[in-house]
DNA sequence: TTGAAAGCGCTAACAT
DNA sequence: ATGTTAGCGCTTTCAA
């Protein structure tokens, strides 16, 4: 492409391609004098010299390339956020990052081929994202090279894996809710047997009891975590006369079910009622009036935390096998907009 | 990574490794037996056998690499169609896809580091897409290599390149609606000097047009393309009494808006109020009850595209420069969901 | 402190 | 119809 290599840079500088060689790439335990180091710089950045990595791969015997399987890239913003975050981290390294986009797979045959498609194409290491936060088992041929789970962990827990801190998510909305004065805080919760329903479910009731607020199970309902079962959980709760002040939704689809359910029950948002959303799905989190208060998935930093642990297989101080006992747990942070306001009684109407 | 070579492959075959070279790569102008050919194919296959990318690349100065540019892969579900159309279309060809994700820029400076970066890591062209179809003023070291444009149109003109068929898709949900019985068809617009601002446009009256219906200045109304002020602009055109039985939104979010105030007017959609929103963005048309009926963009097609426009211009076919005049437009099927009925007043009320 | 030279795995021009 | 051989541009051992 470029047509300037080594050689040319050698001879501008006067000096032997070995000499250029070391001091580019930096190769420890060879002396080479600051002048000539410094000469060779000249000459490199003169000629606007880039390495060919093909020869560089082929003798190195490294591609310098990472492969990321993802799922379903293209239904979720989420995978975005994660391809940034390893991205940037890859680039920090001088890798290139190749992706692969997977499609969900129900059960057991997991992407096998996306697997061998990206090992086909000598990526060095392979970064394993889901959709969704849960637990997988891993294609056997994950096993021929480093591998890193991204939002998922492994059903045998032999590769590293990092995960969105759920229970510390939920923490970090609910206080805000109690904070803000709420007391009666309903739950929005999801059906399916995935660990953030689990987790979320643990961190609102760690609130409630560091609160001294008892968790009423007529509070805590569950449907399948899309908009209209968030709307009928949200008819359902806000029926009563003692109806909560306060939804914490499961996600932010659910919180716009919810929306839907105050608007029609005449209820102002967050005047007669608070609603912390998950997620932080910009299209619905910024769209809806008022914008809804959520919680962040730690998207980025799992795609950029993966590269790092990566990078650090790859290095080989890999040996001491220094694997966290569990997945990493990433914080979720609470992003604020304006569905939370102190409810309407203080104390008691 | 893989251990087997060609001369692995050579050995057991019984022959050269040129002969295995010739057979595997399907080399023109060289004869081989048919009984040797499978012979090859068979202890290539036995082996496992893969081709050193880094060396085959070495050697015929070929990287295998494609770059894409693309703006704000992040926050948009787009960018992922696109992604996932060429990254088919890659694979069908052996390419390998590389994405860099670059900020979006508002003015000239634009992304020159980027593509810098994608000629750096040696692709052998690249695919630059923007997040919204605009047109642009390319970088100059884009002219470097071979170059499609997803989304996007060059000022100069001088780029192949492929965008929505905006016209197209705005015809066909109006189209949709008057078929429907709808006469007083409102207009949601963007306010953007963008061409789906004035191509959407275009479309709507054409279509009133075609039908004999005069296009009233009072129905078109125009705003930032939010769901904010698509909010408004809903209840600025439903406020009176001849107010249209349908409505035309520029975007799915303002017809999020739309929906908002028909729900404020006590206007029933689909029953008082017909709407057809733009961008098919699932989480929000599927969201949305009843679902939207809405037009989508052709993200993937538009890869795809790109991706064999590539192809056929490395192929050096491309001396024939066959370049179509203007930007080749894809059509923009309509999305039909739960939004559009009947007016309530099949002939005057 | 610097340089000569081997060779990574493959393709393709040129034998045979 | 099949085989020999010369590199592609780089890193790295080894020698100077």
């Amino acid at each position: 492409m470029n047509g300037v290599g080594i050689r040319d840079v050698a001879r501008l500088a006067g000096v032997s391609i070995t000499t250029v060689s070391h001091v580019l790439n930096d190769t420890p335990q060879t002396r080479v004098s600051a002048e000539t180091r410094a000469r060779v710089r000249a000459a490199a950045a003169q000629l606007g010299y880039g390495p060919n990595r093909a020869a560089r791969a082929l003798r190195t015997n490294r591609s310098g390339l990472i492969g990321l399987l993802s799922e379903e890239i293209a239904t979720t913003p989420h995978a975005g956020r994660i391809i940034l975050g390893a991205q940037d981290a890859a680039r920090a390294h001088d890798l290139t990052l190749v992706i692969v986009n997977a499609e969900r797979e129900s059960s057991g045959g997991s992407h096998r081929d996306d697997v061998q498609t990206l090992i086909d194409r000598q990526v060095e290491a392979v970064l394993y994202a889901t959709m969704y936060h849960r637990e997988v088992s891993v294609p056997a041929n994950l096993r021929d090279v480093p591998a890193v789970l991204i939002d998922a962990t492994d059903r045998d827990g032999l590769l590293p894996a990092v995960v969105p801190d759920e229970v510390g998510g939920a923490v970090a909305a609910v206080t805000h809710l109690v904070e803000a004065g709420h007391r009666r805080i309903g739950f929005l919760n999801n059906v399916d047997d995935v660990p953030a329903t689990h987790e979320r479910l643990v961190g609102y009731k760690q609130v409630l009891h560091r609160h001294g607020i008892v968790a009423e199970d007529r509070l805590i309902l569950q449907a399948p975590s899309e908009t209209r079962p968030g709307h009928a959980l949200a008819r359902e709760v806000l029926a009563g006369d003692d109806r909560p002040t306060a939804l914490f939704c499961y996600n932010d689809r659910m919180a716009m079910g919810a929306y839907q359910a105050a608007a029609e029950l005449g209820l102002d948002i967050p005047r007669d009622l608070s609603i912390v959303g998950f997620d932080n799905q910009e299209l619905i989190a910024a769209n809806l009036f008022p914008g809804l208060t959520t919680v962040a998935l730690p998207h980025y930093e799992m795609g950029e935390w993966a590269v790092e642990m990566l990078v650090h297989l790859l290095s080989g101080d890999a040996d001491h096998k220094r694997l966290p006992d569990g997945p990493t747990r990433l914080h979720c942070p609470l992003v604020t907009r304006g569905s939370v306001a102190a409810p309407r009684e203080p104390r008691k109407a």
